[in-house]
DNA sequence: CGAATTACATCGAAGTTTGATACAAACGCT
DNA sequence: AGCGTTTGTATCAAACTTCGATGTAATTCG
């Protein structure tokens, strides 16, 4: 049995981990709500822009600031959807995509620090560890797809 | 070998977790300074101002200014450092310790469903997690105390 | 076609963050 | 003890962010 003791501790461990894993002060002055934004984007491909207020938590003006500001500053482009004159679909600039990619690169070089002093068997446990939560974050999108279907 | 290409899916699957974990909709409306303000301050015990803002990512001014108004929400105290004139310790109030609480019953609750729904050999796996994911905790937090002494 | 809906933009008000600066307590030196 | 320096917070005005309400144009559906 998975007891809820199990699963609280998960969580502390996660949200503890999480404390350092998102520490990660940019060179370019970007807030958590940006950041985010050039994440999803850099996932998920060309987004409307209320599609991106779905996972972003902001509403829609917010984000329509945010995202113009983006455009003003070169990391997101904007181009009319070919299939609905209303919308708008926003994908990330070549410079968008290197602040993302320099900010993985720093996480992994944090993350490579941190695992050469795991002992030998946590070393191998890593594997796991990215299959299990790989397999989480299937689940958790899997869901949201259904509950927005209702 | 621990391949840099491990490492980097390591840290994509992390990001990927983190997008769907991260996100959880609070019933106040608590922005993010002031969520990981509150985190920070359940896990770390009372803290002065200044080694609150080496953790969060707000200048001193930011910081003074968001506990002034926890505590005149009652989430937050503060009381005179008895070793330091200048110096304020914070901590929780009870209300603001039932706001950290509270969310880390949700995250309980959500990860319940994910997991409910692992195999029989990832949810095996899951102890694994939480122990690495608990050692590169411990060892990041011990990276930081010894880069401070420098 | 026309009414209802949807996607995004605009606006003004409220809230947040910052750099510069002020002030008082503590420290270190003699 | 005295005095200059450093450290911990507070204050301020300016810049930025976010929000709810509302506008406008494109789409959908009967």
């Amino acid at each position: 049995m998975t007891s809820d003791l199990d699963l609280g501790e998960l969580a502390t461990t996660i949200e503890d981990f999480n404390a350092y894993y998102i520490r990660l002060p940019s060179v370019r002055r970007l807030n958590f709500s940006t950041l985010s934004v050039l994440h999803t984007l850099s996932r998920k491909g060309p987004l409307r822009l209320t599609d991106l207020t779905a996972t972003e938590q902001l509403k829609q003006p917010a984000l329509t600031a945010l995202v113009a500001k983006l455009e003003r500053e070169g990391l997101v482009s904007r181009r009319p959807d070919p299939r609905d004159g209303r919308a708008v679909l926003l994908s990330l600039t070549p410079d968008g995509r290197r602040i993302v990619e320099s900010r993985h690169a720093d996480r992994v070089e944090r993350l490579r620090r941190l695992v050469e002093r795991l002992d030998a068997g946590d070393r191998a446990a890593l594997a796991d560890v990215a299959r299990v939560l790989g397999r989480l974050t299937e689940i958790a999108a899997g869901l949201e797809e259904k509950g927005e279907r209702s």
